[in-house]
DNA sequence: CGTACAATCCCAATAAGTAGGTATTTTCAG
DNA sequence: CTGAAAATACCTACTTATTGGGATTGTACG
C-alpha cells in the first residue's frame, strides 16, 4: 500500500531517481518529480505532502516557503555536500545525499508522521532478516516454515513483526526493501 | 548479484540508486554496487566493464587506477558540484549529477562501445507493463482496477497473462522483474 | 530479580491472490 | 477486409496472506 505522497523538486536526474528508489522501497508514493518550482497555484494544492527540494533552491524557496509549509506539508532540503547542513527557516530537515538509507528514512519518519512507522533495519533480528529474504524470494509462509523447520504460525508471527518494524505491508514493498538493502541476490 | 557490465562505486545511496535507474533505463546491466573500493583481486577480474566512481575517491583511485583501466574497462567519475570537471588521468569521462539524463547517456555511449543490451526483450504488452508496475508498487487488484478504471476481473486476467508470459508466479518475483527492468515508476 | 525482547507456537476471521475456465469488443498489421 | 492479438469482463473453487488477538520459553542487561 502506498502510504504517502511525495514530490521531488531537484534538477539532478540522478538524485531524482535515487531518491525515488529509496522512497519507493518504503512504499512512499511519489506524486511528482520536477526540475524547478511550479506555479503557486500548484504549490497551494499540496496537502500533507513530503516535499524534497534541492538546498541550492534556497532563493526560490524564500518566495514559496510559506506556501509549501502550509497545509501540513513537510519540506526536506537535499544537500549535496559533506558539510553538516542544519534545518533552518526554510527546511524542516536536511537530507544529505551521503546519508545512508537508514538515516535518510529515519529523518523522513521523524517528520512524516502520517507516512508510516519506520524503524531502521538494524532493528530487524537475524531471524527476521532470514524470513524477509525468503519472502523476497517469493516463498510462501508454508515453504518458509518447511525450510526453517518452523510452524507456519511462527513464520506469520515473524512476518507481522517485520511489517510492524518496517512499516511495509505489501509483499512487493518488502521485496524492494530486501533488494535495495542487499538482502537478496537478484538475477534477471 | 545483478547481471550486467557496470559497477557503481559510490558512498551515496541516493546516487547509487539514481545512477542505477538511469543505467537500467539504458539497458545497461549492473554487476555490483559498492560503497568503497574492493580488493585488487576483485578489480583485476573486471573486463570490458563500465565503472562509475565518485570523483572524491581520487586518492584511492590513484592506487587502483591502472588496474581499473586495464582489460578494456572505462572509468567514469561522478562529480557532485556544478563546477565543470574535466576528464583527467584517472577518469575517462566525468558525469556530473546535474547533467540531464540525455547528456549522461551520451557520455556513456561515447565510451561504452562494448556495452551490449543485457535485457531480454520482454513480450509484455503496454497494458501488461502498466499493470505490472502497479503490482510492483504493492497495489491490490482492486486498487489497480480503480486507478485504471477497469474491473478487478480484467486486472486478474492481465495478471494471469503476465505470469504466463514471464513464467514468474510470485508477487516478489514480479516486483524484482519490474525493478530490474526499470518499470517501477511513481504513481500519478 | 525483574524487564525487555527474541523466538517459538496457536487460533479465528477477513482480505487478497491463484487457477481453471468463457466470452465480447477493439486494434492493428497484412 | 480479415484474422490475430490485445483488452476487456465475468464465474467458481481454491490457496495464501493479513490481522488481531493469545501464549510460552530463553537470554541479555542493569
Amino acid at each position: 500500500m502506498l502510504s504517502g505522497n511525495a514530490v521531488i523538486i531537484h534538477i539532478s536526474p540522478i538524485i531524482q531517481q535515487g531518491l525515488k528508489n529509496i522512497l519507493l522501497a518504503r512504499n512512499i508514493g511519489i506524486s511528482d518529480i520536477m526540475n524547478a518550482f511550479p506555479e503557486c497555484s500548484v504549490l497551494s494544492e499540496w496537502k500533507n505532502m513530503l516535499l524534497f527540494v534541492d538546498t541550492q533552491y534556497a532563493e526560490e524557496f524564500k518566495k514559496h516557503g510559506k506556501i509549501m509549509k502550509k497545509n501540513g506539508n513537510t519540506v526536506f532540503g537535499i544537500g549535496t555536500t559533506m558539510s553538516a547542513n542544519q534545518p533552518d527557516l526554510y527546511f524542516d530537515e536536511i537530507l544529505n545525499i551521503y546519508d545512508n538509507a537508514d538515516i535518510i528514512l529515519q529523518k523522513i519518519n521523524d517528520y512524516g508522521t502520517g507516512v508510516s512507522d519506520y524503524k531502521s533495519n538494524n532493528q530487524l533480528s537475524a531471524r527476521e532478516i532470514e524470513i524477509l529474504t525468503k519472502i523476497a524470494l517469493g516463498l510462501s509462509n508454508k515453504l518458509i516454515a518447511d525450510q526453517l523447520f518452523l510452524s507456519i504460525h511462527t513464520v506469520i508471527t515473524h512476518r507481522k513483526n517485520i511489517t510492524a518494524k518496517l512499516g511495509i505491508k505489501s509483499i512487493s514493498g518488502l521485496t524492494l526493501y530486501a533488494a535495495l538493502n542487499n538482502m537478496v541476490d537478484s538475477h534477471s
